[in-house]
DNA sequence: GATAATATCTGACTAAAGTCAGATATCATG
DNA sequence: CATGATATCTGACTTTAGTCAGATATTATC
């Protein structure tokens, strides 16, 4: 009665029922469901019309036909793509403005709706945060980005909330050697963030000196995306970042109030070394040899 | 970037997604979907024509279409109802129970898959259970069952562990006053199981005594279900139930080590009272006049 | 600059889903 | 037992979704 299996299948039909309302929900501005999926994802910033087709996976012929439709409503315009005249570009008219943050009302007002049906918000929040990773893990793309961009910005606020919440002496920034965001970017270092559907769910940073040494810094991954294998994809993707920089050494510190990290350290090649900085905030000290 | 509705939102795109690949896992054998609906909605135990419509919100057109297509492929027979000649059930065929295994194989099978691709099993069945309740609370009802079905004993057993968990001293039910089944089956009293989605998540006893004054025992909500008002639904289901049996008074007792309850019983309308029996477990007591 | 590859579009389909107005048989009620 | 209500079915549709073989324009590659 409580078997795994069983337990997944009733969270499957119970969230396929809550799908089909949402859909028919959509249905009440007189167009397809299909038109009004490709407006919603032009109207989401997917403006390429094969980059709508492949999030859609739809048919090319059944795409250009919904866009025609689109187009004869007046809802968008489409123009060739400035570096590939084959490629078409669309973009919401004002009348697709409108139309699309009628159905974004939709979706926010069912969205309030089932929150406030429900006490245990933050319990209800964290479990469809953690589905959601778990679902995505697959779409989950690791996109390297400026350290002073909006997402790195976030993912580094989250960072260092998480490490004053969990050092027994808190934490600060300043104190800390924060590295300069132009030792993460090319061509001295690299930062990494881990995109989930729009939303940032982890980082990690690639701290350059000129040199064949560089620091792995701020690797941080969203708690409700833990467990499913992203910290290690994050480390690899720095590594791979390292060894195109044509760095030979690298170094870390951490400290052990983070226990998972220094496990994933040891997992995957790292060994301890003695102290080589003064922060005083780690305790811990790892190098790997690429 | 982190506000409530959009983590909601988010958690709907995953899910469609993911709901759109179990539909075309369906149709790998060769049955268009609704078809296949009807068919697993039958194999499920919805046997009458009418609830497989209303479940599947199918016109009746379209459902007697899709009855005769799977008559056709001898999946199903159809009968006249025994009470009602109007209205007909279908039931599987021999080879329809092959074709609905073939399908709960499928099933299975990527709830495996899910499974297995994710190393935080239990948080992520544990999230599953609260979003499925969450969602699934409208289509919760309270049925009244004997206390001896699997269902009741089932929510008993969890009942049961859970108190052994929470009280210092443990919990052995031979100590504490059993009600037996017979007091709590009308006329004398009464069983309420919550089932959700065929999931038995929480109950609640009417312990008569032949006379005027009843008592509520074994008040139970699953840890997944709880902060959704299960609760109080269930008590309010056992004290319509104590009316009809022309009961005047209800007691309870319950122990400090359970907040919540006590919470629940003194904002709907119980008071205090003085112990009523030398139960060694329960330290607090309750009456309410109907 | 010919050839292959790519992105989109058009035409001509088929299949599936959904709608709606009756037809038919049965049941409930006075 | 006539009347209205109910459950299902049939026929005649329309709409939506999906498929596939080319057509067209552009870009990449030798």
């Amino acid at each position: 009665m409580l078997d795994p299996v069983t337990r997944v299948r009733r969270f499957n039909r119970a969230v396929t029922r809550a799908v089909g309302a949402l859909d028919t929900s959509f249905l009440g501005r007189g167009r397809p469901l299909g038109a009004a999926r490709v407006l919603n994802a032009i109207g989401h910033g997917r403006s390429e019309v094969g980059e709508v087709r492949d999030y859609l996976g739809l048919d090319s012929g059944l795409m250009s036909r919904l866009l025609r439709s689109l187009e004869d409503e007046g809802l968008i315009e489409t123009s060739a793509h400035g570096d590939d005249a084959r490629r078409r570009v669309a973009k919401l008219t004002r009348a697709g403005k409108r139309e699309f943050s009628a159905y974004e009302a939709l979706s926010n007002s069912q969205a309030e709706d089932f929150l406030a049906r429900n006490t245990q918000r933050e319990a209800l929040l964290a479990a469809m945060d953690l589905i959601a990773s778990a679902l995505g893990r697959d779409a989950t793309d690791l996109r390297e980005m400026d350290p002073r961009g909006d997402e790195a910005r976030y993912c580094l606020g989250e960072y260092y909330a998480e490490l004053a919440r969990r050092f027994k002496q808190g934490f600060d920034v300043k104190l800390s050697r924060d590295p300069d965001a132009a030792d993460m970017v090319r061509p001295r270092g690299s930062f990494v963030v881990a995109m989930s559907d729009g939303l940032p769910i982890g980082c990690v940073g690639l701290k350059g000196s000129g040199s064949e040494i560089a620091e792995i810094k701020r690797l941080w991954v969203a708690p409700s995306a833990r467990g499913l294998g992203l910290g290690r994809r994050l480390m690899d993707a720095a590594e791979a970042a390292a060894r195109e920089l044509g760095i030979a050494v690298l170094r870390l510190d951490t400290n052990s109030a983070l226990p998972e990290a220094g496990q994933l350290y040891r997992r995957t090649g790292w060994t301890e070394i003695p102290r080589f900085n003064d922060d005083p905030y780690p305790d811990l000290f790892f190098e790997k040899r690429l």
